[in-house]
DNA sequence: CTATTTTGTCACCACTTGGTAACAAAAAAC
DNA sequence: GTTTTTTGTTACCAAGTGGTGACAAAATAG
């Protein structure tokens, strides 16, 4: 094997571009007909290319599925760049929300994040435990680093979190099927920035009321 | 016809027994398969009838979706027997926490409606609108009750119960096929304990903080 | 008893799915 | 040049899907 760097891509018969081409049709086939319906049969069909190559360059659906994911790399990159381990916290509050309207943004019309996630919650597949490994791995970096400068009284930092998280997966993920979820109607602009503000309000009594909550009350009833 | 006042359902050839056959096989399927696993084929085999009956009997798998949702009537009950209108406010917060204690331990483990809900995610189906619609209706009608009664400064109510189910159905529905969620281990009681103390501390929040929260700061950042 | 309607079964259709083995053609090695 | 390896295509398989029409058997009506 002559190892010519970067072989030129130029023409028809080329293992690299192919491979590209599978990884490409999946997140295609991700956004416009979701998870569902990506198996061997329609990715290849959307790729162009004959499904007998999945199994000769990936061996599986599952390692396709693993190539795609780690080159998509959706998780890792928020919260990588501030060194929340410097700032007082008066600050933390303000980076807090910032980041979380980041991350709401991120994700919220991303229909290859939201369909990767019901493929998590889907299971069945071993690709499920895939694409939870994946994003779970760069979720508990970035837990673990606020954890650290941030631990109000009484409040389960990362149960909270996980709470929170969870709240706008699912009504993003409901947003891209229905138009309304409950009274709100999510599929408008005014309906998202409730759901923002809400957040912002939510952050706001964690870090203004946390610390003078009454005692934990037993509740014998 | 002869108006036989409830057919003893004694022998074979049971219209009325056969329908509830399949009815069953639909919530025995989603607990044991899954909703991805419930089709025409799938209910009439668990059922042990034949397929053709399904059509002849519902008109169609929605038509046996739509008659299986309304008799288990999963959403209604919750709710329904206090009347809070008449409460005062300090016993308002007890009866949310106890409202939602019992929510929780209600459809944290109930595995038709856990696969139900992720049914209403996935889409696709006609079937998907069914269940939003079914479970929708009675939501809106117990969110506008707690509004009626329950409105504090600057909060959102609906949108903030809504963020606060959604992120409980979301792990949920995650604890089904994954032990972990992030760092937090779902599969145990303690893991389950986190979310609702943490769901508890933050209706405490809300009830006692949200009224004196400082004013809403312009972002310019 | 005969005739008709209802309940259930069987066989079939076209189509999709995941998966494999055999083969043609291009590219590289010699 | 010839051989060998790599890339792509074709054809096929068994199994499952949703859906329909024909038909047997039971239950009812006359």
């Amino acid at each position: 094997m002559p190892e010519i760097d970067t072989p030129p891509a130029k023409s028809r018969r080329n293992k690299e571009q192919t491979k590209q081409k599978l990884i490409d049709a999946v997140g295609r086939l991700l956004c416009d007909k979701g998870c569902q319906s990506v198996g061997i049969n329609s990715v290849a069909r959307e790729a162009g290319v004959d499904k007998a190559l999945i199994y000769r360059y990936f061996k599986d659906l599952n390692g396709l599925l693993r190539a795609y994911t780690q080159q998509k790399d959706f998780w890792i990159k928020k919260g990588d760049e501030v060194d929340i381990s410097t700032l007082p916290t008066t600050e933390l509050e303000q980076t807090a929300k910032n980041f979380y309207q980041e991350f709401f943004t991120d994700f919220w019309d991303n229909c290859e994040v939201l369909e990767l996630l019901k493929w998590e919650l889907m299971g069945k597949n071993g690709a499920s435990d895939i694409i939870a490994e994946e994003r779970g791995l760069n979720a508990e970096r970035w837990i673990e680093r606020i954890q650290k400068v941030w631990h109000p009284a009484g409040i389960d930092t990362a149960a909270m979190l996980s709470l929170i998280n969870g709240g706008l997966y699912f009504l993003a993920m409901h947003a891209k099927m229905h138009q309304k979820y409950d009274t709100i109607d999510l599929g408008t602009d005014q309906g998202r920035e409730r759901i923002q503000d809400t957040v912002e309000q939510l952050l706001t009594m964690i870090f203004h009321c946390a610390d003078h909550l009454p005692p934990k009350e037993v509740n014998d009833n």
